[in-house]
DNA sequence: GTATCTTTGTGATATAAATCACATGCCTTT
DNA sequence: AAAGGCATGTGATTTATATCACAAAGATAC
């Protein structure tokens, strides 16, 4: 059996951790998969089996509305998928669908227990990550209520180039109706502010493509709400 | 010293998976002291030092949003608070103050840690605990956007009547104001939506106490929206 | 027990954003 | 290359809810 996880360059912080023998026990019940763009990794509803590491590529984690399937956040590899509702829950509290062609690592859920409970350093990393992105998703929850349409469209351009992209020109990854999912907007809505940013000359863009012309304009649009 | 911890009636269950020796260095690092409704446990913006637990009593988790003091959720005791914000960051990314006359017991940062480190059950189950709460945030999240305000109102009756007071009548911890923060509506709409289930006999009032009265139709609105 | 502040109730008006409607553009499939 | 389907742009209209305004009722302080 080779050992695919030691030779691993992307390693998540915590599998870092790991001794040798267990990485080597990881890499025998691990299986890396490549996900298309579109493709969902994580079902809401249904037995969760494996955990998930995303290790190349973006995704995007949504939830069951009343009305509409609601995108929570988007997230970028390397990173753990769905903890909580693996660990935490039998059956899956939200979907991850990967938005960008992907590499996902699926890794028995009873080997991630066992070093959980064997590896303390190991545990208290993955415990730390649990932290944060409780964290965010605090934040998540003001923002998404107190800020008008405006102001969340231009958090999300600030997001996708700062956090996602790490460059003021990126292609936008999501149509404009999850665009709208993501901040609880209508998709005309979303079309619209899009356009008024270009007419203001604060973005231009060409199809998905997007480029922050005035980003200290968007900056201030996003604090102001 | 006398070892208060270990006659507790009402430790978390982590702290049931203590060994003696670990329960009597607890309480050598743990003080329980009596909050008066209204006070603050945990500020947003300074340095974290300690652990809180909810031994009794109600809170409220709020979080400064650019508009108003956004009302995240309610806690009832026991339960711990704030420990993303603890152990995951330095500097607290929320508060939490106690709506309901409360005790809590502080707990020394260090102490819990070591806990975490040498003590797997304990850890294992800290973990759980923080998996669940961010499920419900991800709950929370997907909720508080995409139903209308009659929807929203009769989740949080609901939600008082079923988990915080376990009866159909019950007194409202927050004052209308809150109420709205909680649900991101106006003071003024929290008002005319309460009249309305009155006049629609769905509940009666009394200042701030209600009777639900008509259960099913309360349900049948949150589910709607 | 009176005065002051806070909380609540309710009408009138304003407004952000949804919805509806339809045109246009773009990708994919054959 | 044509056809069909999905994604986008933009105007007109509707709607839920905020905001404003003020009165009444409770709570708290003096």
């Amino acid at each position: 059996m080779d050992n695919i996880c030691k030779v691993c360059g992307i390693k998540s912080t915590a599998a870092n951790l790991l001794s040798n023998e267990e990485v080597e026990e990881m890499s025998s019940n691990c299986a890396l998969i490549p996900f298309a763009k579109g493709e969902q990794v994580i079902r809401q509803g249904v037995f969760s089996t494996n955990i998930v590491y995303l290790r190349s590529g973006l995704a995007k984690i949504h939830i069951h509305g009343p009305y509409y399937e609601q995108i929570v956040r988007i997230v970028k590899a390397p990173s753990y998928m769905g903890l909580p509702t693996t660990i935490g829950d039998k059956i899956n509290q939200y979907s991850v669908t990967v938005i960008e062609d992907s590499e996902v690592c699926f890794i028995n859920l009873e080997t991630f227990r066992s070093f959980l409970k064997e590896n303390t350093d190991f545990g208290y990393q993955i415990m730390m990550e649990l932290c944060q992105s409780e964290l965010e998703l605090y934040q998540c929850c003001s923002n998404r209520t107190q800020k008008q349409m405006r102001g969340k469209i231009a958090d999300v351009l600030l997001d996708f180039a700062d956090r996602i992209y790490c460059s003021d020109t990126f292609h936008i990854p999501i149509t404009q109706e999850e665009f709208g999912n993501l901040i609880d907007a209508s998709r005309e809505s979303v079309s619209r502010v899009l356009s008024e940013f270009e007419h203001d000359g604060i973005i231009s863009t060409d199809g998905r493509k997007i480029d922050i012309l005035n980003k200290k304009l968007l900056l201030k649009i996003g604090e102001n709400g």
